[in-house]
DNA sequence: AGGGGGACCTGTGCGC
DNA sequence: TGCGCACAGGTCCCCC
C-alpha cells in the first residue's frame, strides 16, 4: 500500500492521537519483522510522551521527549489501525489488558487516555527501529535518501542532474529512493503518464523541458494524492477506527487493456526491474 | 560504480 | 473444492 501519500495520511491521523500523549503500554508480539524489534523497544518507550510526527520519503518518524525517535516503515502490507476506546470502556477498566485480535498484528500501542494503535503488516516487510534526534541525519536508513518530492529542492534542473550519464530506464530511477523520496510504483506511473514520458526512456535523456516536465507531473500527482487521502480520512474514520488508505483516480497504473483515458489506445503492461509498469504508448514518448 | 536479479514474507486470485 | 502458480503498492544484498 503505503507510498508517500500514504504514509503521509497514516502520519496525520497518528499526529491527531499521538502527539502531546504519553505512552502508557506496548505490546510486542512479534519482533522479527524486516529488521527486528530492538530488545529494549518496550522499555525506552514506556511513560514517554509523544512530541511529534513526521515523514521522511515512505518512513514515519515520531519524536518523542527524551529524544527518542521511533523510525517506522510500513514495508509492502503494513498499515496501523487507531482504536479509540469509548469512555465507558475505559472508566471500566483503565489497565484493560492490550491483545491482538488478529495474528498479523505485531506490535500494539496504549497511548494518552484510552487510544489503542494496532501495527498490522502481513508479509512483514515493514520495520520499527529506535534512533535519537541528533543521530538520525547520519541514520543509515535515511542518509542516502534524496529530495522530498514536494518540497522546493525538488526541482527539473536538479532531478536532470542527478539522472546525469545514469543509462537505467527512467521507470527504474523514479523507483530509487536516492533520486527522489517516496514514489513506489503507483505514483511513478501515474507521473509518467502524466509528463507524457515513456517509462523505457533512458534516465539521462531526461534533461531540461522533459525533467521540468516530468518534475511538474510528480509534484501534481503527489499532491492531489495527498489531498484526497486527507479526506478519505475524514470520511473513513469508521467505528473500528480504521484510517482509509487513499483511491486515486489511476490513469495507467493496474489498467493493463483498458483504453487510454485520452488517446484511447488500450494500456500496456510490461516488466521493469522484475516489476510491472503501466503505460499508454500512444501518450509516453 | 552501476545495474540486474533474487531474497525476504504472506495473502489472494486465477486457471485448470 | 483443491492445487499450483503468478502476482502484490518495498527495500536490500550479492554478484557481474
Amino acid at each position: 500500500m503505503p507510498e508517500l501519500p500514504e504514509v503521509e495520511t497514516v502520519r496525520r491521523g497518528l499526529a491527531a492521537v499521538m502527539e502531546q500523549r504519553r505512552v502508557n503500554k506496548i505490546l510486542v508480539c512479534r519482533s522479527d519483522l524486516r529488521r527486528p524489534i530492538p530488545e529494549n523497544f518496550v522499555e525506552v518507550l514506556t511513560g514517554r510522551t509523544v512530541v511529534s510526527l513526521h515523514r521522511r520519503a515512505k518512513y514515519l518518524l515520531i519524536k518523542f521527549d527524551d529524544d527518542t525517535v521511533l523510525l517506522i516503515h510500513l514495508g509492502m502490507s503494513g498499515r496501523m489501525v487507531i482504536d479509540q476506546m469509548t469512555e465507558n470502556r475505559t472508566k471500566k477498566n483503565t489497565t484493560y489488558p492490550l491483545k491482538a485480535f488478529s495474528k498479523h498484528e505485531h506490535v500494539i500501542f496504549s497511548v494518552g487516555n484510552g487510544t489503542i494503535i494496532r501495527f498490522i503488516d502481513p508479509r512483514r516487510f515493514g520495520l520499527m527501529v529506535l534512533t535519537t534526534a541528533s543521530e538520525l541525519k547520519c541514520h543509515p536508513l535515511l542518509s542516502s535518501i534524496g529530495p522530498e518530492p514536494l518540497e522546493e529542492e525538488f526541482s527539473g534542473p536538479g532531478l536532470a542532474g542527478s539522472l546525469k550519464g545514469r543509462t537505467m530506464p527512467i521507470k527504474t530511477a523514479l523507483l530509487d529512493q536516492r533520486f527522489v523520496a517516496g514514489l513506489g510504483n503507483i505514483y511513478v506511473c501515474e507521473s509518467l503518464f502524466k509528463a507524457g514520458l515513456s517509462p523505457r526512456r533512458k534516465a539521462y535523456t531526461v534533461q531540461k523541458k522533459r525533467s521540468v516536465r516530468l518534475v511538474k507531473a510528480i509534484k501534481e500527482v503527489l499532491t492531489q494524492a495527498v489531498a484526497v487521502g486527507g479526506s478519505t480520512i475524514q470520511d473513513h474514520i469508521t467505528p473500528s477506527g480504521e484510517i482509509g488508505y487513499f483511491q486515486n483516480q489511476l490513469k495507467v497504473y493496474g489498467l493493463e487493456g483498458a483504453a487510454c483515458s485520452v488517446c484511447k489506445i488500450p494500456i500496456k503492461r510490461i516488466v521493469q526491474s522484475g516489476r510491472s509498469t503501466f503505460f499508454c504508448s500512444g501518450c509516453q514518448r
